[in-house]
DNA sequence: TTCCTTATTGAGATTGAGTCTCAAAGAAAT
DNA sequence: ATTTCTTTGAGACTCAATCTCAATAAGGAA
């Protein structure tokens, strides 16, 4: 049994929705690897197993996945934005190399706390974020 | 004489690009207010005062006032960019309200700091970031 | 000033990511 | 098995942004 493959049902059922081969195949794809993809390619492995599954499945379903907190989207400047799942995973955030679009994750304690800090000293109640170091890696200087 | 005028003078002849008409009017609109908004808001506010320009222009010129910083391209997570000049300001990032769009600036030294160490400790070279705290403000709760 | 070269402009076409439409197919409840 | 209601998919569409290319304008030279 795949991972999060029951989480996926309790939470399709609970949002009234159906759990169909296309809702499973777009999960299956994108717990079977960490790195981050585009809805393009993910549609593209799917298609690729022999899952017959269109473009806008794939996006409507990343949808729900993201909604309900199995797959993060990472917006990474240019291009589409990319996915990674949240299975077994601790939040983080990403460093971006701007010249070969290596992708890299971080995790700062320090700076998660001071962010609380910020949002409540402006009377908001903070939702989301989104912390991107954009820059040249190693090999990229 | 409006401010930065000079500077953006000395970029385009740095650059080998002309001063004209538009490229003037683009960046008078932009210092005009310290609002964050979209191009097409720049560019029927410029069209509003009489003076003609495309959309493609000035799509054009903020590129090249983004490019030597003094403009901030802000990417607000839906619909289209926001830019905002850099003249007489600090650095900031920005807490915004997923619910009526309202956008406020901050900045936290520390944060900078532990940014910076992070980028070290990965071994790239930092060069621009984007921190971005979504929520929702006092009157949106 | 006028000439001349080269950059710029603008209207509209194009791109690209993502969303929408709606008839046909498929879940799930009874 | 029947009924009801959701989902799917091909392709149309949206929207921000970029590109095209002929007409226009900048600005250096003389």
């Amino acid at each position: 049994m795949s991972k999060g493959l029951n989480r996926l049902k309790k939470i399709l059922h609970h949002e009234g929705l159906r759990f169909t081969t296309q809702r499973e195949a777009v999960w299956r794809e994108i717990i079977s690897s960490d790195d981050h993809r585009d809805a393009d390619e993910i549609y593209m492995a799917i298609r690729k197993k022999g899952v017959s599954v269109s473009r806008a499945t794939v996006y409507r379903t990343i949808d729900v996945l993201v909604k309900n907190n199995m797959v993060r989207k990472l917006d990474v400047g240019t291009g589409p934005s990319k996915f990674e799942h949240k299975i077994d995973t601790y939040h983080h955030d990403h460093i971006i190399c701007i010249q070969c679009g290596r992708i890299e994750e971080f995790m700062v304690d320090q700076i998660e706390d001071l962010q609380d800090k910020v949002t409540q000293e402006y009377g908001f109640k903070l939702v989301r974020h989104i912390h991107q170091l954009f820059g040249l890696c190693k090999n990229c200087q």
